[in-house]
DNA sequence: CCATTAAATTCAA
DNA sequence: TTGAATTTAATGG
């Protein structure tokens, strides 16, 4: 581990200096993507750019929104806050993703929080930017549109989920997005959580998880070290919430 | 939900 | 790099 200040590059292992959107590889970024196509390109030199530590809190419910964050480095959960104080994990997000984007526009107050699971890089584009950007680019609205349309759709599938599933369903289920999203690492997901965490996203409580992994690890479908979990037989996980059609991506 | 023990992770020397 | 300190996992009441 190294004590530097400065931001690695997973796969390159070099310290990224240069954040500007030029020189970003985050394919899968809309602003990225449509670089070429944008009219004002003083819009992209005049982004704001965050470091934010492993567990700093980026947006806080209830704060004013002012822009729109995207990742240009790191992993993010994005979380409301029940009346009892449990928290409700909505999303884990990763580099090129937008947060805050429901706020965006006519909501004066984030309804969610945001905090960076770990040390991450947060392009930050103020809303009056943004407007005028979106104003004038067809191409680029018309990406944000799909965006939109494709959150909206995902959140009405959890809704679902969350109603109709058991818990054991909401923990594989949650397993099963986690590693469509993340992937495999050296085969353990490639995201590191807590069980708290997996609680949090599927509803239910920590030691829930715990349970419904120790059943998963005795029937041999996965194993666990530490927070570290690897999925032996995804098909069998998925057989399991099959009825209930899982819903892809994001 | 809480208490206990085992295990893993962090931190600083 | 190590191990003491702290946090997290697992289980049973």
């Amino acid at each position: 581990m190294t004590k530097s200040v400065n931001i690695l590059d997973q796969n390159s292992r070099k310290v990224i200096r240069d954040f500007s959107c030029a020189s970003c590889n985050n394919k899968s970024c809309l602003i990225k993507k449509n670089l070429n196509n944008l009219t004002s390109i003083d819009f992209v030199e005049n982004k704001k750019t965050l470091k934010c530590k492993k567990g700093q809190q980026f947006i806080i419910e209830g704060a004013s929104v002012n822009g729109l964050f995207f990742i240009l480095k790191g992993t993010v959960k994005v979380f409301r806050t029940g009346i009892n104080g449990r928290e409700q994990i909505v999303r884990f997000a990763k580099e090129g993703e937008i947060i805050g984007h429901r706020g965006f526009g006519t909501e004066e107050y984030y309804s969610i929080g945001a905090i960076a699971l770990e040390d991450a890089v947060l392009c930050y584009f103020s809303k009056e930017q943004l407007q005028r950007v979106l104003l004038e680019n067809p191409m680029f609205s018309y990406d944000m549109m799909l965006f939109y349309a494709n959150e909206l759709n995902r959140s009405e599938s959890k809704v679902k989920s969350i109603s109709q599933m058991t818990v054991r369903e909401r923990v594989i289920d949650t397993l099963l997005y986690i590693h469509r999203k993340f992937g495999d690492l050296r085969s353990f997901l490639n995201l590191p959580l807590s069980r708290k965490e997996y609680a949090d996203y599927a509803g239910t409580t920590e030691e829930q998880v715990i349970r419904v992994f120790s059943a998963l690890k005795k029937e041999g479908l996965i194993t666990t070290k530490g927070k570290k979990i690897a999925i032996h037989n995804l098909q069998l996980l998925k057989n399991e919430i099959s009825e209930h059609n899982y819903f892809l991506d994001s």
